[in-house]
DNA sequence: AGCGTCACCCGGACGC
DNA sequence: TGCGTCCGGGTGACGC
């Protein structure tokens, strides 16, 4: 499941591949990948717009277009990855853009979460995201503020992308291992220390991530090795690399949260 | 305001 | 081997 380190990692290896290119024509294989607008317009539109620039707004992927902006999010097992010469579609690919020298951007997604926006100006699309956690007006300080400010439990509030943009369920688990916090703390309940220790955990996980090209877990994302690295998230049962305490697995906001019960203790609640 | 639940999906794991 | 069932996970909608 492609997270920010992971999507950064693709960005990485698709900009040189395809800054300045021509898109000549779409292939949209199934419709609902397509947020907006309509097929139709769509393939009208995106027709000999030239890539300009590919950045990075928490998890959205954003291509700079000529006149527009297209706008990929990835979801759960979405892909995104170039082609080069003939190509010939597989099962899971969901849109398919051709380009100039016989190059295809190809977007494959099994799930089928995975959403692509043709937009003049995605401010409407970004405008309930929080800061990015990797910027630098992303301190000690104001994490401590913001926690302050609300009522939640800790990992809920981490996995919102209006509080923190781009944080998902793995490196959020690893933050907390990291910065000692149980994941069902009260926000408000965080001290200034603790508040600096999660900033801290969260900059190095997904610089961590970021460093070793991401984590390729659930057969979606190839090449990167962060998943070996995990220090708790999926090892429920095995042996806390701080402690030795066996990892716990619980479940929190439905979501699969991995803490070691020793290093992460719940003192208030 | 914050929390719980569901819906969207389907490959893979697991049980029989 | 093969079939049925369940799980996981990002996000948004909705109800309490």
């Amino acid at each position: 499941m492609p997270e920010l380190p992971e999507v950064e990692t693709i960005i990485r290896g698709l900009r040189p591949a395809l800054l300045g290119k021509s898109i000549l024509s779409a292939d949209l294989r199934w419709k609902r990948t397509l947020a907006a607008p309509t097929p139709a317009k769509f393939i009208q539109r995106i027709q000999g717009q030239q890539i300009q620039e590919i950045v990075r707004r928490a998890k959205f992927l954003q291509f700079k277009l000529s006149t527009y902006q297209l706008i990929v999010h990835l979801r759960m097992s979405g892909d995104l990855f170039v082609a080069q010469g003939l190509y010939p579609p597989a099962i899971h690919d969901r849109l398919i853009l051709n380009l100039k020298d016989g190059m295809s951007l190809v977007f494959s997604d099994p799930r089928k979460f995975g959403r692509v926006w043709l937009v003049d100006d995605p401010a409407q699309l970004f405008q309930n995201l929080g800061p990015e956690p990797l910027a630098s007006d992303f301190s000690a300080d104001w994490l401590y503020a913001a926690l302050q400010a609300r009522h939640r439990q800790l990992k809920p509030l981490l996995l919102d992308q209006s509080f923190i943009a781009g944080l998902g369920n793995i490196y959020t688990d690893e933050a907390l291992h990291l910065a000692r916090l149980h994941p069902l703390i009260r926000s408000d309940l965080v001290t200034v220390e603790e508040a600096g220790r999660l900033c801290m955990g969260i900059r190095h996980v997904l610089e961590e991530g970021i460093r070793r090209n991401g984590a390729s877990i659930d057969w979606v994302y190839r090449g990167g090795d962060f998943q070996n690295h995990f220090r708790v998230y999926g090892r429920q049962g095995e042996d806390c690399p701080i402690c030795g305490t066996k990892i716990e697995r619980i479940v929190v906001g439905q979501r699969g949260t991995h803490f070691c019960p020793c290093c992460q203790v719940i003192t208030d609640a």
